[in-house]
DNA sequence: CAAGTCTTATATGTCAGACATATCAAGGCA
DNA sequence: TGCCTTGATATGTCTGACATATAAGACTTG
């Protein structure tokens, strides 16, 4: 637990310190569950007062580095960093990347699309009857009448997650579902029709349908036929509001 | 800007303030480049003091969704997030990920190779004789003589950025490349020896010759002869670990 | 008149000390 | 023994102040 405490006058301390006990986190000198020195310790050891170092501290806590807690056990402890809390900040950050940097709809559904075709064969070597049942269960949910659109969408991705999920690899579920989610926002304008969710309930059995048997090709062509159908909605979309602005 | 100021006494202040204003970030209410009222501003309107609204801005700072500005047209101003960036934050997330939670060699090799895979069919098409050079000057520093083996890491890391790279979409380029750097300590321990540079380096040859032809077929089985190289070494590693150690 | 310099206003960065509050542990009391 | 009180310790927050960076306007001077 030594921590370089020397810091560069000219940058910001809470910086500083922040990026010196996050070092020291990744290069696993603090283990997890381990508890940092108090706030008090850290402003004399580091030399500046509390309140800089509380701004260091909430940095780290802003990445799920650390959680702090009151009382005098308390302080601030290393977080084990687990997949769902990373997942979320994976799919606040591919958001905002999306919508941030102009992607037009045909480069982010190509990534997506790609992405996903990569969990397909692992899946369908190693899905089992869980995954499948999770699979029928949001097909049987999108096809319930009146579902509202937020519910249409919940559960679309709810179904993608449950794909990636069959591939059985934490890492590549993490990788996945993300680069999913993040399409969420996007997805949300093209479900809005009855002909539409009929299509996407139809291709949706086809995929859990191939996974039931095993067959990658079926998956993939699926996945094909998933990925060319979007295309298609994104377009229409674009010429309708087209003409609407016109 | 109509932020909601109304907290709720029982959580921490400076969280609420952060997720209000981060909320107001990603729902497009604050404009890339605008300006966030200062801080005492701020600290009026939530009705908290200024060290309060500091900690919450400095939590948006370690996520880069802000930066900070000192002097009289100062402030605090939206970034855009790009995706260096954000590639930078993923990969920390990812390392962490995978040191944290004892994430098994062949899981996380799985995961990287499945992935990775995803770029060679748009990159077998799109690449061009930028992406080829790039591919080939990687190829050409590993097989210096007398390179040390970060130098070697960092290069093979360089040559698979250049790879996804090739698919010529950014948004997959930065799933993938976060995939595979978050690799880099992982792979660091098996690249240390002469045989498995020259194996190795073959294979990228393969690669690129590969993307060079456009022939998919080939690339495909380069990756699943790297893929299983990369197992091979692996197991061959722990083993002398485990022999080591009775 | 023009160019450079000075002043001032405004913002963030930092500090010091204080109080509020949550929490656990130890000691006291029935 | 079991409950309660008390104290210690930690984070959470507030107040007020000073330091410093920066740009714009006022001023001075060639």
């Amino acid at each position: 637990m030594n921590l370089k405490t020397d810091l560069d006058s000219a940058r910001d301390y809470s910086q500083q310190i922040a990026q010196t006990i996050r070092d020291a986190i990744i290069a696993g000198d603090l283990p997890v569950d381990g508890r940092l020195p108090s706030e008090g310790d850290l402003a004399a050891r580091f030399g500046v007062s509390r309140p800089t170092v509380r701004e260091a501290l909430k940095r780290l806590a802003a990445q799920n580095l650390i959680r702090t807690q009151r009382g005098a056990t308390g302080g601030a402890f290393v977080n084990r960093l687990n997949f769902e809390q990373a997942q979320e900040h994976m799919v606040t950050m591919a958001t905002l990347l999306l919508s941030m940097n102009r992607v037009d709809f045909e480069t982010a559904v190509e990534a997506r699309f790609s992405l996903e075709r990569t969990c397909l064969p692992l899946a369908c070597t190693r899905r089992g009857p869980e995954h499948l049942a999770r699979l029928r269960s949001e097909i049987a949910r999108q096809a319930i009448d009146g579902l509202t659109d937020e519910g249409f969408c919940a559960s679309d991705v709810a179904f993608h997650r449950a794909l990636v999920d069959a591939a059985d690899n934490p890492v590549l579920s993490w990788h996945l579902a993300g680069a999913v989610e993040a399409m969420q926002p996007l997805m949300n304008m093209i479900t809005y029709t009855a002909r539409s969710r009929a299509q996407i309930i139809a291709l949706h059995s086809a995929l859990a349908c191939a996974l039931e048997d095993r067959d990658l090709a079926a998956a993939n062509a699926a996945m094909d036929e998933l990925n060319a159908y979007t295309l298609e909605l994104g377009s229409e979309i674009r010429t309708r509001r087209d003409r609407n602005r016109s």
